[in-house]
DNA sequence: GCAGAGCCTGTAAACGATTACACAGCTTGA
DNA sequence: TCAAGCTGTGTAATCGTTTACAGGCTCTGC
């Protein structure tokens, strides 16, 4: 019994006018009498008349769609971001295309292709390889236009607008606070090298121990991609080790998390046998036992303020500057970090 | 310096064909010559040829992408299981529109508009607010034709093709094991009253208690929302208790997570002083200290087979019967359970 | 040499909206 | 009375594909 969905002609027809007015009465109201318009509000009404978007972005060129390009939508960082971003396009009457960016399709033409396709008319990239700062390039080359925001991580040489933390100052901010509770033995769980994060992170890692008289040389390190199994490999590093730093403090919950889980499997307990740190006070941070201690992001702000850019952008057309947003970190003190007597090393 | 994004009538001129042969090396690659497919796709190759999505959309009424509604994208509980819908999605050429859908924003309307403006062919339905049972009403009524697949949850009496777990056998295997480990007074914290989820994990809640000969009503309970949260407020509750339970059966991990987390703050600890279980086996469940013992739900398999169930309506047309696959659950013992010797209440 | 049957390919009409342009009817002011 | 200027509306072209239909070509068998 499925009737036939109703077209601008139908609406036209019960109105009584031409399919142009009923066009405009959507698109510019006060462009048309009183009294037609009301004539047709009441025929679209009455047929439950919506504008097929096929026809209309065929027509007007763009879509209305944002697509969010993400690595990995399993991990709970992006939970709440997605979820700002979701808001953010929905109030302004933008739909969210979801993709997941495996590294292994490293194709960038397939990105592209939304765009010159005409199923995206923006981009909200999360991707921090640095390997694929030739994506500037190829953007360069013909398809300059796919305006995109580089959302958490960034492109370097890039050029593209971006919206992120402050990381590197999100780990002095740790580091700082460490030291502070008398550490000065201070590992860290970093997370996969060829990742922009782990390099801004790492500079604000070297900057906060020097800035407190520590070799960052010698500190104890381990590396691999965020998620639970860096941290389980590093604490089955860890346990084995005959120095012991007092404190680790790890690129990202997960990884602090899975880094904690493991050492309990071993015997050992944090903070009692070492203070442990994370980044970005994702939802468990707060519920996981103890309470891990971290550096918050702000999740929403970064998701919604992406988003109103990108928004920004597609609607005022390139605005020249291109816009660099950095937001600040929080220290979020909770139970996963000990204070302790200043040794002598 | 944007150049023109080319169109199929470019294509076309630089091979010295007609856009029909075009087209149809693009969709029926046999019905062409094979001389002449070689000359179209090395122009299509040269200047780089997309199919511009919202014109071939406009044609074939239809526009290869799938809605997934979600409750809140932001619960760790969908991440695996989106991940898996997108990957069958673009398996299959399909793109994936996500949508939150606020549970103010109760216009169903807005889902189906989707439908009839083009811009989905299908539907993702989780949702299962038993409230909302009229949805099924709703689409009998005029726009029976948006193709939907219930997922997780089901609307009861929607008639929909579903894909879910087995809620029910999968509470009863938990509570078989709790008894097992000597149990009898065993609590339960609930979802959402108003969902489906709550009322199939209560039948099978019941229905073991029963079989075991304890009372079902004389065990304490607590319900809400699905979250920390609930296991919070829970946990709250629960310290107050004269007579505690020994084993806290909970409709989900994020509950059972949020409970064990507070019954801490309280100087409580799980598994010594009240056995836990949850239900999900979401991915922090085995990273929680102590390891969430837990109902595992399929997730990877809920997503694909829903939308594998969804593209193939979409593409064989209604199959008669609507489909109905329910998947089975499994118990993961770890560590927040503990064997009591069985007390004569 | 020709009818008939296949193959390929081109022509042109959709799909459902938007919008430049034209024009009808009314004011207004000279 | 008429030119000029508004308003409000309709006409028709357009966006980039797909596809029904028609027709040209080649091949076969007589």
């Amino acid at each position: 019994m499925t009737e036939k969905i109703p077209t601008i002609q139908d609406v036209a027809r019960i109105a009584g006018v031409s399919t142009a007015t009923v066009s405009r009465v959507l698109s510019a109201p006060d462009m048309v009498r009183a009294r037609t318009r009301e004539r047709v509000t009441d025929a679209i009404e009455s047929v439950g008349f919506t504008p097929n978007m096929a026809a209309q972005s065929l027509r007007r060129r763009r879509v209305k769609t944002v697509l969010v390009a993400l690595p990995n939508i399993g991990n709970s960082f992006f939970g709440p971001i997605v979820d700002a971003i979701e808001r953010a396009c929905t109030e302004r009457g933008y739909d969210v295309l979801i993709v997941n960016r495996r590294p292994d399709s490293s194709d960038d033409a397939s990105l592209l292709s939304y765009f010159n396709s005409n199923r995206a008319d923006g981009l909200l990239l999360f991707d921090g390889s640095t390997s694929r700062s030739n994506w500037s390039a190829r953007v360069g080359n013909r398809e300059l236009a796919f305006p995109t925001v580089n959302v958490c991580e960034l492109i370097e040489g890039g050029g593209l607008p971006t919206v992120l933390s402050d990381n590197e100052g999100g780990v002095e901010m740790a580091i700082d606070y460490l030291v502070r509770m008398g550490h000065r033995n201070i590992g860290r769980v970093a997370g996969p090298e060829e990742n922009v994060l782990n390099r801004q992170r790492g500079l604000g890692y070297a900057k906060a121990l020097k800035r407190h008289g520590i070799d960052p040389g010698l500190q104890w390190r381990h590396a691999g991609p965020f998620g639970f199994q860096t941290g389980h490999d590093a604490a089955r590093r860890f346990v084995e080790l005959a120095d012991k730093p007092s404190a680790v403090f790890c690129d990202a919950d997960e990884i602090a998390i899975g880094f904690i889980s493991e050492l309990h499997a071993h015997g050992l307990t944090c903070p009692n046998d070492v203070s442990v740190m994370g980044f970005d006070d994702i939802p468990f941070a707060a519920q996981s036992s103890p309470p891990l201690t971290t550096i918050r992001q702000q999740h929403k702000q970064l998701g919604r303020l992406a988003a109103e850019l990108l928004m920004d952008m597609l609607e005022g057309g390139l605005q020249g500057e291109t816009a660099h947003v950095v937001l600040a970190c929080e220290l979020v003190e909770r139970q996963t970090v000990r204070a302790i007597a200043p040794t002598q090393t």
